[in-house]
DNA sequence: GAGAATTTTCAACACCGTGTCGATTCCGTG
DNA sequence: CACGGAATCGACACGGTGTTGAAAATTCTC
């Protein structure tokens, strides 16, 4: 049961779908999605513009099709770390850099689909299933913390969609600020955000009276 | 000087002008900018289509003003907070508390203006210079607490940018998915974070030894 | 491997929103 | 009241979208 939408055959015109995807993917780092027409797309899959129609239903279902294709490489970036006990701080880490790594490759995009308030229905059923996702197995990771006995800050459902948005609009700003950043600082300062965020403690308000 | 093009006198016709933006803001509410026609704002405003062109280049250009306008008010919701010392939880609990308020009321048109990606020129102009002026605000508390000897959790600057953001996206997504918050949990919580964030201990590794 | 069935391709068309131009009307000022 | 700039609007050109129907290519069946 594919995802989006079943058309029929396992027959070989599919290959042209695929191709309108990797093409898609291609164009969609240059220009951001309301610049590219559906004419460039389908140049550059090799069929005509009318063409394109025939595979998907508008540009926002094509990027539909592209972030569900990418959704098991997500979910791997961070299965290290949500499989893990404790605060884990190194797993976290390279889980995030390898987040920041596709940020950088496909930025553009992921931007469009993960941040736009309104892409239209078919992004938003499959960015929110996706972030809803997302949210819960780190709101799961978290319980368990919790279970075991561990201080943890707040209510876990409302704390891991913080963390999980301050991950995305974390990377989101870097990849449209690339020069505001130093990409170790960046990974290093997030890290430890998330876990203060997650289970830090207060901070004592006696040490903030007036000196 | 105004801030965003200057066209010439005090006259009269400037009411349309204000018409426009008050007529822009109710529409906003209801619709996403895209699917709002020139035609749709001219008519509320009482103008025809062709008349919208007079006052504004474009629908981009009329947003950017408006958030130019709004933005005396944002910056008065954090400045009790902004100008005192310490935690100070109770302050920053209520900036946020007008903060939330007042992406109920606008929410639709605010998340357009400051979390899309690509909002054209004219809006990215004004909203990224006040995104950079809310980050230095913030920064300059926090090098401030620095400096009187309290702990810090980070580079001010960085942190000062997480904290932004995390507020923005905060109120965006209570915008978006109203359902899944309570206003008053959101709003302990998410001050606990920030404060957490900026002036939080990092959490103990020995206590998260295996059991 | 020929013919039928079906998948794929594309040119032509209708539609809608944008932005521009120039003619026309409005209105305050000398 | 007549002059000049401010304001308004109809008509046009343009570009991107989505649809349709017929032709071409591919796959299936015997």
């Amino acid at each position: 049961m594919p995802a989006i939408k079943s058309r029929r055959a396992p027959t070989k015109g599919d290959q042209r779908e695929q191709a309108l995807l990797d093409a898609a993917r291609a164009v969609f780092r240059d220009k951001s999605i309301s610049q590219v027409t559906i004419d460039e797309l389908a140049g550059a899959a090799g069929i005509a513009r009318s063409g394109f129609y025939f595979y998907f239903e508008s540009k926002q279902a094509l990027l539909a099709a592209l972030v569900d294709q990418r959704l098991a490489e997500a979910d791997l970036e961070m299965a290290e770390w949500l499989a893990s006990d404790g605060l884990d701080r190194d797993a976290l880490r390279r889980g995030l850099t390898a987040g920041l790594a596709r940020w950088k490759a496909d930025g553009r995009w992921l931007r469009e689909a993960f941040i736009t308030p309104d892409p239209g229905p078919e992004v938003k059923h499959v960015r929110d299933r996706l972030v809803d996702e997302g949210c819960s197995l780190f709101s799961k990771r978290i319980e368990r913390d919790a279970r075991a006995g561990r201080t943890v800050a707040g209510p876990p459902a409302l704390i891991a969609k913080m963390a999980v948005h301050l991950r995305s609009i974390t990377f989101a700003d870097a990849y449209a600020h690339p020069s505001q950043y130093d990409e170790d600082e960046l990974l290093d300062t997030l890290t430890d955000a998330i876990l203060r965020l997650v289970y830090g403690d207060a901070p004592d308000p006696a040490r903030f009276t007036s000196p």
